[in-house]
DNA sequence: TTTTTGTTTTTTGAATGCAAAATACAATAT
DNA sequence: ATATTGTATTTTGCATTCAAAAAACAAAAA
């Protein structure tokens, strides 16, 4: 008989019933994948195992597994009885993966169009207005934020928990170059042109129009960050 | 001076340089993905660390690192402290995996009109001949390795390897609930004839039209399997 | 000097061991 | 009899240990 006069429930508000628990790995998963997407380990960076436990805090064994997940989310690299290194892209990598983005955020658009809540509207509006702030103020962090933000609530509000795991898997990956191509600044009017056009385009619930401009969005992303990384590269 | 002198190289054709070496928890991931895809270990299982060790014939160390990756897969899910077990999808995360799957399909559909080669279409063609082979004599398992063989090579022939990881991962989750809605013999004619279509959008490199038939091819095959599982439980 | 071979050191792979948590079970009280 | 508390057993989480492989280094030969 459950439930039956538990009175103690929801004391104020959601407060979740059960009390979250991590195991080891999964925080060492957490903390790697940011020091990955934050640039302190930089792609193409071996891994000492005893090192890093020493750094860590911890054992081997929760680091290995650790390293398992991140090597199949694709974060690091594995080879046989040679140890691990932080995963680094090719060119070709990062076209097919801006590439892969563009269909996801697309097809993630696609079905906001028909999913997406009034309050949801609402808030990619104000967090547009909030976006055009920061660049008025040349505010670059702050803008980034709330771009990704933006990207991040249609994606939600697709309603496909897949889709959103693989968006949110590729998303840090792609993350993880930001901080090699120098917080790309590029055609920034364009970029926000873009954005009205979306929320123009979602409330209008024209799936096919935000689609488009998502695809063409990204793909554009993709060009300014392999133009910046080629830049990069020749500095060097 | 590297490959002076060498005239040992590609004996006859094309066979792979250097040796093949496999981790432990590598040929365990892939041992334990084949007999979950195969419905060998069923949804819902629980998977005791010891008896899974003996039975396997390792210890736990590798197993463990295998379980952590297959849950990143989402084959497998694991509880601290209380273990891991086979994941089972609900009715809505069934609905949502096709539902992505026929974005990711519709997607390298496009992009395989733009790249694939004469050889791959004329392979295509052959598959689908063969298909129909299969279907004329009532072999069913053999009619559904062509179809995912066709499937599977539009998908490569989009030329875009993360997006192709992506489609294999959840494809290994949708071949999952296969065993247990008992091989859909479904609308076979109407299956077929798309599959014609989807060769002909091909021939004519016409990528929104392979797009929208494999959008829909998809989402019919969502609705086969949603049906099939629903006799089958209604029957327990 | 350069290349090759043999040896030492380091690093990784996998098994084992120990502590903590969960489950199963039994005993007591209501 | 049912519910509750306490105890024993099992199972999991993580650290450690041991063996195998790779890397670094040194010695010998060309």
């Amino acid at each position: 008989m459950p439930d039956a006069g538990m009175n103690v429930e929801r004391p104020v508000a959601a407060i979740p019933l059960k009390v979250e628990r991590q195991q080891l790995h999964d925080t060492v998963v957490g903390h790697l994948r940011r020091l990955i997407i934050e640039g302190v380990l930089e792609p193409g960076k071996k891994l000492n195992e005893r090192e890093l436990c020493e750094t860590l805090g911890i054992s081997r064994t929760p680091l290995r597994e650790a390293l398992k997940v991140l090597a199949a989310e694709g974060l690091v690299e594995i080879s046989p009885n040679r140890g691990a290194s932080i995963a680094s892209m090719s060119e070709t990598e990062i076209r097919e993966a801006f590439e892969f983005m563009s269909g996801l955020e697309a097809f993630a658009g696609e079905l906001a169009c028909e999913r997406i809540s009034a309050e949801e509207l609402a808030e990619i509006k104000s967090l547009h207005a909030s976006m055009l702030t920061c660049k008025a103020q040349n505010d670059l962090p702050g803008y980034y934020q709330r771009n990704q933000a933006i990207h991040d609530l249609i994606n939600q509000a697709a309603r496909n928990a897949t889709l959103r795991q693989t968006y949110v898997s590729l998303n840090w990956r792609i993350q993880a170059l930001r901080f090699h191509s120098n917080h790309h600044v590029y055609k920034w009017d364009r970029a926000v042109h873009d954005h009205e056009e979306m929320i123009e385009a979602l409330e209008a619930r024209d799936g096919k129009r935000l689609s488009n401009i998502l695809r063409h969005h990204l793909l554009e992303k993709r060009d300014a960050v392999l133009s910046m990384l080629q830049a990069n590269t020749l500095k060097l």
